[in-house]
DNA sequence: TGAAAATGATAAGTGACGGTTATGAACGTT
DNA sequence: AACGTTCATAACCGTCACTTATCATTTTCA
């Protein structure tokens, strides 16, 4: 028998994570199925790879060595399947992740562009969190995803597409009053008590945070949305405030007259929305394309927003 | 699911072979297992790779790009594997083939001296003829061999270990009389109806033809053995004349008394062995030493068989 | 020092995958 | 028109890789 790939993969998640179980969960199988491919590995290599007699773990020589060409070859066939899908830039089948507090508003805007672009796309939409995309970008699930960034994370191509103003949105009459008085707010003088905020793990939500330098245990426990528009709903009846992506805006006051918004005091508090792919080394023609596209449906939708 | 190094060696075989069935012979698989194989790998990288509408077989553009990238990974895989099992130079399982009228003379005297360098080694040896050791080199089924060179196969690599002459061998009075009276034969004067073959597929039968100028159909058809001894033992009860190798002289004599040899004019007839090997670019220090010590070897045994 | 936790190996059972043979469909050849 | 070649498809089957459960060993902590 022969040495197969999964076994090289495993081995690679082996050495990066030290330690089989954690290995096993990066690969997403048990322990048991990690180690036996390991260990099925050394036999057919011929070598102990991993030294199991010493308590910390510790490659053998041979094991390095193996390391080094594993990760040559995994990444040249990563390399490979990335060329032969890309090589005619943006067409046949891509997989992209949106997170949730921008697809609602980008998608309807940049589809009708990206079928203006090529009709042959078979696009496959994912809505999720930043952290399951990144999971997912990473496991070669999506082929590209759009979050806010910097993500911090190493070994990732970000593409910054627009920058995403928040904007303060609250009942409309204290809304308008506002306005009305030029009393311009500031992040950092609103209400935490007041402020209205996404479940957990939305990046809106720590961002919102951050930048009215508050904590969630400040925060109304007892009151989180799971979407925008909810979020809005509530706001729109009086719950409280929330921090509005400029991008969320024209649709959002739209669909609930009782909320307005009101853009903060510059410097104002924003976040920027990238797109964002594994490094792979092959050809990014089709990155780039997709990265034009949305970024020309962000700024479509921030034009509209302009007028507030 | 993803794509597995199988897929790709069938599609290199294929490739290569630019015919499905013949692929299928090359990786010891049937036909259907090989195409289902192929399919997948498309399906799996999600393009077609061969062109089946056509007659003539040809692979698609994406298909060029992936044999390039099949060839690279897989011949990656080869190194690492070659590079792990000998690091270390010569040490650890070693698969040596060798052809049937080398292996009786040279192994005896070889052997002793591969102890003695490394007591470690687990030395697997395989006696067979040219055609399999070659085919089992390129299957990876063996490290190397002991075969007369050139082998005429291109990407292998050849240690020509020492020079074996051919002498001929026959009954002990006719041949003590030809070395009285000085009369030294030539291979091209030979009768070939006397001369005494091995079977079909052992070189040193192709080899003696050749030098004595004729063809099997001229020989004694209905005499032929399958070994030297064998051979030998025909000799000695007058069936004929054969041609014997220089290192097979020795211990051939002192087993057939009635058997006796004697050089041939000057340029005398002779094989090359050699040891060789595929060529995977790795690390070929063990080939060297390997080559060094059945030099050293094959020249013992030369060095006995030139006093007569 | 002894109990608990952590870590990796082993065992038993199961589903999926890759192999085989048999057969079918398409196409060129005689 | 019948046949042969070539590749795809079907049906069946053994092996392999996964799962859960459990064990052995080592580390940690009271």
């Amino acid at each position: 028998m022969n040495v197969t790939l999964r076994q090289l993969g495993y081995f690679i998640a082996l050495a990066e994570e030290r330690h089989f179980g954690r290995a096993a969960a990066r690969v997403h199988v048990t322990q048991p199925a990690l180690s036996t491919q390991i260990r099925e590995l050394e036999d057919r290599i011929g070598t102990a790879l991993v030294d199991r007699s010493g308590r910390g773990f510790s490659l053998t020589p041979a094991g390095q060595d193996v390391l080094a060409s594993a990760r040559r070859i995994v990444g040249e066939v990563e390399r490979m399947e990335a060329n032969v899908r890309w090589q005619d830039g943006l067409r046949g089948r891509l997989k992209l992740g949106i997170i949730p507090t921008v697809a609602p508003y980008l998608l309807p805007q940049a589809l009708p562009l990206l079928r203006a672009r090529d009709v042959t796309l078979d696009l496959r939409l994912r809505e999720a969190q930043t952290e399951a995309l990144l999971g997912e970008l990473s496991d070669g699930l999506i082929d590209a995803a759009v979050i806010a960034v910097p993500s911090g994370v190493p070994g990732l191509i970000e593409e910054p597409l627009f920058m995403d103003r928040f904007l303060l949105a609250g009942r409309r009459e204290p809304i308008a009053e506002m306005r009305r008085s030029g009393q311009v707010p500031r992040p950092g003088e609103l209400n935490p008590s007041q402020l209205l905020l996404l479940d957990e793990g939305h990046c809106l939500a720590d961002q919102a945070l951050e930048v009215c330098g508050t904590s969630r245990v400040s925060t109304r426990v007892d009151l989180s949305a799971s979407s925008l528009p909810t979020l809005c709903g509530l706001v729109a009846a009086g719950f409280g405030q929330t921090l509005l992506p400029e991008i969320a805006c024209v649709p959002e006051t739209a669909a609930a007259p009782e909320m307005d918004v009101v853009r903060f005091a510059a410097p104002e508090p924003m976040r920027m929305i990238g797109l964002v792919r594994r490094d792979l080394g092959g050809p990014d023609g089709w990155f780039r394309e997709l990265a034009e596209i949305l970024q020309e449906a962000g700024e479509a939708l921030l034009a509209k927003a302009a007028a507030i």
